[in-house]
DNA sequence: GTCTTGTTTCGACAGGTGTCGATACAGCGA
DNA sequence: TCGCTGTATCGACACCTGTCGAAACAAGAC
């Protein structure tokens, strides 16, 4: 516990629960851990029904509210929920007739830190590139 | 510009350049971009292959150094990093005889702030799903 | 020039993914 | 019970992806 992370850097990761990527090499299961939910991020029909689902009233969504923005058929739709649900990215329950979805903050929180990069590299240059 | 959203919040999002995905719905040409990220992401090898460059002295690491942690092939290898750096992760150049291969931070803070969960929300359930 | 080493590209192949229509299942109301 | 509506599963199909070995390309050494 004694490095030359200034200790406030250090209580995000704990938060979070995880040291971002740039900091050290992941290790190869935790890799195919993450690379599972990045996968079920990869998709734009997903990505958007995660985003729909996250800012939907209440924080949740019936699956009638998820299918009217898209232009794919409803079985796509509810193989989409599967995959994110597989992820541990979302939750669901039946209420009666109708399916609901929410969102799993803690995993969108891990992945988020993950990512996270060192305080300073913050770039305003994002598009830069070689 | 008049919001609810407090000044402070976001300042974080200026800085990273995106709203939350958990605050609006993404847009659907945004989504494509983005799914096309994350989707060079949703390999355990490329996800290693990141993590490597990005904590490497300097921050920038040769393919020589890259190829022995893996199982795969030099060409498999090759590949992985081209799909990074064609999804604006990464950014390349040849130096005599060897390549370097360098994180670009921007793009990794995009991803995270899109990630970003509102603040109490963090969540030290993670893992916890139905 | 030729050889050697580091890296990328090519061609091929097995397996995975997104999509659909058809169908099955779940719950409600008549 | 039967029928209706909402959702999930099935089976099929075209397309994409990760992997390899072989070959091409780039730069330096001899």
């Amino acid at each position: 516990m004694s490095n030359s992370v200034p200790a406030l850097a250090r209580l995000d990761e704990v938060v979070a629960c995880c040291s971002p990527m740039v900091r050290e090499p992941l290790d190869e299961e935790v890799a195919a851990d993450l690379a599972r939910m990045f996968k079920a991020l990869s998709d734009p029909v997903r990505l958007r029904l995660l985003s729909l689902i996250a800012s939907h009233e209440g924080g949740e969504a019936c699956v009638c509210d998820l299918t009217g923005p898209f232009d794919v058929s409803q079985p796509t739709i509810s193989h989409h929920l599967k995959v994110l649900r597989e992820a541990g990215l979302v939750g669901s329950e039946r209420r009666g007739t109708w399916v609901y979805y929410w969102v799993l903050p803690a995993a969108l929180t891990r992945l988020s830190s993950l990512l996270r990069t060192p305080a300073g590299t913050t770039a305003t240059t994002a598009g830069a590139a070689g």
